[in-house]
DNA sequence: AAACTAGTCAACCGCTAGTCA
DNA sequence: GTGACTAGCGGTTGACTAGTT
């Protein structure tokens, strides 16, 4: 099949920058007209452009929406969790950062986030540690403590965050990551592929929750099916639209990366549940909520064995123990 | 002040998938 | 099934700028 070019060179069309007077013309045709039919558009508008040219200046910068200046911190960090998600697949990353264009995505990850990642010795292909030598017959605590040293040096650095993700921050402990493996440790060895699978969606990200499944080999008593009225799960869909949010979480990042990658320790997550799956359950989390807050609280506490519930929640979670019990 | 270098980012290029006649 | 076309995607380029020598 012979493509016809997109741009016929013939025709004296411009490239390069665009000038305002451009500009002002390729708005006020896509304001009365709407958007598509790019390839007529330039002839139709009195642009001497390419349509291709046309559709891209418009979807990059033009179009109302678009988010100029700096990526913030949230946006770093989302970007860095949603690439270890996607890879370079800008235009899927870009759906999560809203008025963020994948061209603009794409050149900041290849400017700054990338060299900076390689500098600290992760791999911004895999999202793993570039430390080699982690052998199976290393102490787990040596490779944790391995883990945080290169959690130390990526946050406490004016690089990742401008220096104000600091490891020793308390809010690390409410890191998504964190979360998740508190949740994995503690509630995570009663609960099959299934279950997660549930949680994730099988359309993907922020998939509301309507029922878990639990391990018939937990619970041979009950049936496979179980869709508690104030369960854990449950309870994480009960405010807004049914989803989790990393967005509570301070610092889901790298860090969260090196910590559920880690496939030797076996600790949360990792010893039953992929990359991708881990990924995609952290971005289930769209909503933060107050009983998230609790749950991350009491699971903070957990770790030392100081849990005081608030009243309001003390039948969840004394119900979560007890069915995982 | 001039030349050079490195970083940034808007724009371009080539390709693919989807749609329609 | 085929070809033409459109839209969108990811990789690359090159103009511009700031910093350094």
């Amino acid at each position: 099949m012979v493509r016809t070019p997109c741009c016929k060179a013939e025709l004296g069309l411009k490239k390069g920058a665009w000038t305002p007077e451009e500009d002002q013309i390729l708005v006020s045709y896509v304001n009365r007209h709407g958007e598509g039919g790019w390839r007529t558009l330039p002839e139709k508008a009195g642009l001497k452009r390419c349509g291709k040219s046309c559709r891209l200046r418009w979807a990059n910068y033009l179009r109302p929406g678009i988010k100029r200046g700096e990526f913030t911190e949230e946006e770093e960090r989302s970007i860095i969790s949603l690439h270890a998600l996607h890879g370079n697949k800008w235009a899927a990353i870009a759906r999560g950062l809203p008025g963020r264009t994948d061209n603009e995505i794409k050149n900041y990850w290849n400017t700054h986030i990338k060299k900076r990642l390689i500098k600290k010795g992760v791999d911004p292909v895999t999202h793993k540690s570039l430390i080699s030598g982690t052998s199976k017959t290393e102490n787990p605590q040596e490779i944790l403590d391995k883990q945080n040293i290169i959690q130390t040096t990526i946050t406490s650095d004016d690089d990742l965050g401008n220096g104000k993700v600091k490891n020793e921050d308390k809010n690390s402990r409410l890191s998504s990551a964190w979360f998740l493996n508190r949740v994995a440790n503690r509630f995570g060895k009663q609960i099959n592929q299934s279950v997660l699978s549930e949680i994730i969606g099988s359309g993907g990200p922020r998939t509301t929750i309507t029922s878990v499944t639990v391990d018939s080999e937990s619970d041979k008593s009950t049936s496979s099916s179980f869709s508690p009225s104030s369960n854990l799960l449950s309870k994480m869909t009960v405010n807004g639209n049914g989803t989790l949010s990393p967005s509570m979480f301070s610092d889901s990042s790298v860090n969260d990366s090196l910590m559920y990658c880690d496939s030797v320790t076996n600790i949360g997550f990792s010893g039953f549940l992929n990359d991708q799956h881990f990924m995609m359950l952290e971005e289930s989390c769209a909503e933060n909520t107050e009983f998230m807050t609790e749950l991350t609280r009491f699971l903070q506490g957990d770790v030392n064995d100081e849990v005081e519930v608030t009243p309001e929640y003390q039948d969840d979670f004394e119900e979560i123990d007890n069915y995982f019990a």
